[in-house]
DNA sequence: TTGACAAGTAAACGATCGTTTACTACAATA
DNA sequence: TATTGTAGTAAACGATCGTTTACTTGTCAA
């Protein structure tokens, strides 16, 4: 992927989060990177392959970061690596780092709200949505949760999620502090919460 | 409202939760209706004034259903009536029942949709998509739980709130009984847990 | 019975869409 | 130095967009 067509896939990133795809022009496109239009068609076929390039780099960011960080790939989806052996802390420092990733990570934002605006208009890209945001990271939390051996790990599970994912839209509506206050707080509470329980469950076990 | 008006707000709905405002043509809103899009004109100016009836049809009903629950209206965001004796139950059955309301009422359903995917286009949708989902709710439930005597009532409305907010998109993704089913677990883990708490919170009073 | 009005149609308007074409400038290579 | 390929432009294409116009139909009150 040369250099330019990185910078047309931000660019075009950058304009189907805010007006989605469709509202996007390839005039548009092309004036964010000061050029014609007629240009983009030296580097992709068409409006469409540059949608798709988007989730083409997406996959490959998202397949970096899980070589880096030794962590399952997929969008935390395919999880049989869960059978690692994760702690309690480190179940919390890794919640904090994707919510820093799809808030602070300009791609990665953008390409979160992008698909939040495109998931009900084809089938595919409400699993992607799904897989990323939704029922994706609720089951690998539940699944390191449940690799821990604590109870109803599903219900658990939502508990520590569901929070991240409100607070993305709170900060996506401006409230950055409040949302990384709250992220915070409800980050202690869980870390708390879940050491109680699994002491005592070690506790019930003797 | 004629039926007739009522009718095009339904379908030009439907349509704008499926593929946002802007995929959306007179011509679809038309065949949807089984007439041609020049007949959308002897009811609507333009495609523009469809999309602002529909916000304002929906805070026609947001009044409506306040007026009947004799419960505070704007979206649930004005809440000088957090005054009122509320109980946990009441809480919770009220949550149960807004729960029911933005999933299987269709109206209700569509809108919310449609301002997930119009959120970014135009920071006037944002507040109202905050107002009806976000930090609107958020707050008020905060204020619910503040009036009980709850400490952090703050932290406390994150830990209530968010899981309806992440089961909205698991439902919309079609898993509609797992939705149901983590909701009901939700709200009886949330009465004990908060029963518990404002128990203690006596105890120590006296 | 007639005439006004409401609700629809078909066709056309100019604007903009995604895409293609013909052409230009320039950098690297043989 | 001659040539080839790359990355750009300007203009045009047909399709579709939101909207307007001229016209038709049916209903209902004077």
């Amino acid at each position: 992927m040369t250099e330019a067509k990185e910078r047309v896939l931000a660019a075009a990133l950058r304009l189907f989060a805010k007006n989605g795809y469709a509202a996007t022009s390839t005039s548009d496109i092309a004036r964010e990177l000061g050029v014609t239009k007629g240009a983009l068609y030296k580097h992709f076929a068409s409006k469409r392959d540059i949608f798709e390039s988007v989730l083409a780099r997406m996959e490959e960011r998202d397949a970096e970061k899980a070589r880096e960080n030794d962590l399952p790939e997929g969008a935390l989806s395919e999880m049989e690596s869960a059978y690692r052996a994760v702690s309690i802390d480190d179940i919390v420092e890794f919640a904090r780092e994707m919510f820093r990733y799809w808030t602070g990570d300009e791609f990665a934002s953008a390409f979160r709200k992008m698909l939040t605006i495109e998931q009900f208009r084809d089938p595919e890209l409400g699993a992607l949505y799904q897989q990323y945001l939704g029922a994706g990271p609720l089951g690998y939390t539940a699944d390191l949760l449940a690799s821990l051996g604590l109870s109803r790990p599903k219900e658990r599970a939502v508990a520590f999620y569901a929070p991240m994912f409100l607070l993305f839209a709170i900060w996506d509506s401006g409230a950055r502090a409040e949302a990384t206050s709250a992220l915070d707080a409800h980050l202690e509470e869980a870390r708390e919460a879940l050491k109680k329980d699994l002491s005592k469950r070690a506790r019930n076990r003797r």
